[in-house]
DNA sequence: AATTTTTGTTACAATAGTATGACAAAGATA
DNA sequence: TATCTTTGTCATACTATTGTAACAAAAATT
């Protein structure tokens, strides 16, 4: 079982080190950012849960929040905000965003892990991603083995091209741009022509035969499989 | 849609009068109990989440939530815990047994909502997240496919026509300017003739048959979708 | 009504976007 | 090391989309 990944986003870093080391102790992976800035070069959709303080520097929690909400890879992930201010305005505004949880400070880092641990119950392997498979009529992907299937017969599908038709059928009938491709399924560093994914594509669409013509180009969006 | 049903446990009556009044005006169907005992009558497994005090009569609000997370069939249901007391360690033990958050009073109602409404959003996921559309009578934006539909029939968009008539269809009524849209539509490195919208505007006008009527010149000051 | 301004339409050209084969580089495996 | 697989890049052909010019039509102005 993978650990969990938390990102702590604060600007008083003695904060986000005690958290951190009291997270990690639980077993967690952390890592700390000190402002929403900076939290924003890290690439994001590898965590499991965010925390976010909501007083920040330029960017507050709440308007960090709602870029994560905003973008279709990462609305998806669990947030918790933290909040030195205990009015009420402010846990409407977190919840109204799309947090889930708001712990007002001073709080007990017990308290914290405990209702992380109850977000992260909710949200991840759990239930949602407890789907170890993806079907689209004979087509099916088991994302445990990794491995493609059509009507029962493997088609071999090599790293690249299972990513990219994963996140297409995961999320059918929506439309990804190259960029959005690139992110989900090449890691950060690596700097790659957004070209590539037209031959990757390409290459997908003949292995994976009848189902080729579901992977439909939409010219100056991108790729969408389409049901 | 099909709303939400809701469980509150709690002793006191009148705390439970209260928070069905609430929760009923946000569109929830509630129902209410007085103990444990009574609410193990009742056919847990409708409900989309439980409220459970945590100090009632014979079996406690943990007594019973250790009950539901011991049967399969209900055990998936999220609980929130009310309590009178305000000590770390009851809210642990809440967060232990399973609980998914936990509320000590007194507390204020909206507070209630907010978190009931982030939980329920995160368990019992809606088509409406999902469904990123803009409506007007029979025509239909598909924000995530990037498709455009007229009494359900697909109308073949292209990707300048999407994104005029998504600019003034979000804002109808609203007069945009060539330059405006141009800002909108285009990109910034790209400086184009004012004279093209207008090309763009009649083919679009053309595409979306009836609709096209609706895309009205203002003369002097630009398009605008009027309905 | 005549003139000027603004907008609509068409046809065509230019451009941007895409598919694909071939090859090379990188990585994995034996 | 040798071999095989995966992956990225390039070159090229091809296509859909888009921009522009030219002119017609409509609206506004005089």
């Amino acid at each position: 079982m993978t650990p969990y990944r938390i990102l702590v986003t604060d600007d008083e870093e003695d904060l986000c080190e005690i958290l951190k080391f009291n997270l990690e102790a639980e077993g967690y992976i952390v890592d700390t950012a000190h402002s929403a800035e900076e939290a924003l070069t890290l690439d994001l959709k590898n965590y499991n849960l965010i925390v976010l303080d909501v007083m920040m520097g330029e960017i507050s929690g709440f308007k960090m929040a709602s870029i994560i909400r905003g973008n279709d890879l990462l609305k998806h992930i669990p947030i918790i905000f933290l909040t030195a201010r205990d009015s009420e305005n402010d846990m409407l505004t977190g919840f109204n965003i799309g947090g889930d949880d708001y712990i007002s400070k001073p709080f007990s880092i017990r308290e914290v892990q405990a209702r992380i641990k109850a977000l992260l119950r909710r949200t991840s392997p759990n239930e949602e991603n407890s789907k170890d498979e993806i079907l689209y009529e004979t087509l099916r992907l088991d994302l445990r083995s990794k491995k493609c299937y059509i009507d029962s017969c493997e088609q071999a599908l090599t790293k690249k091209e299972f990513e990219i038709l994963h996140l297409l059928l995961k999320n059918n009938n929506q439309v990804f741009s190259r960029e959005e491709i690139l992110t989900y399924v090449w890691s950060d560093e690596v700097y790659v022509l957004d070209r590539t994914i037209d031959v990757n594509i390409t290459r997908l669409r003949k292995k994976i035969g009848i189902y080729g013509k579901c992977i439909v180009t939409r010219q100056g969006y991108g790729y969408c499989f389409e049901t």
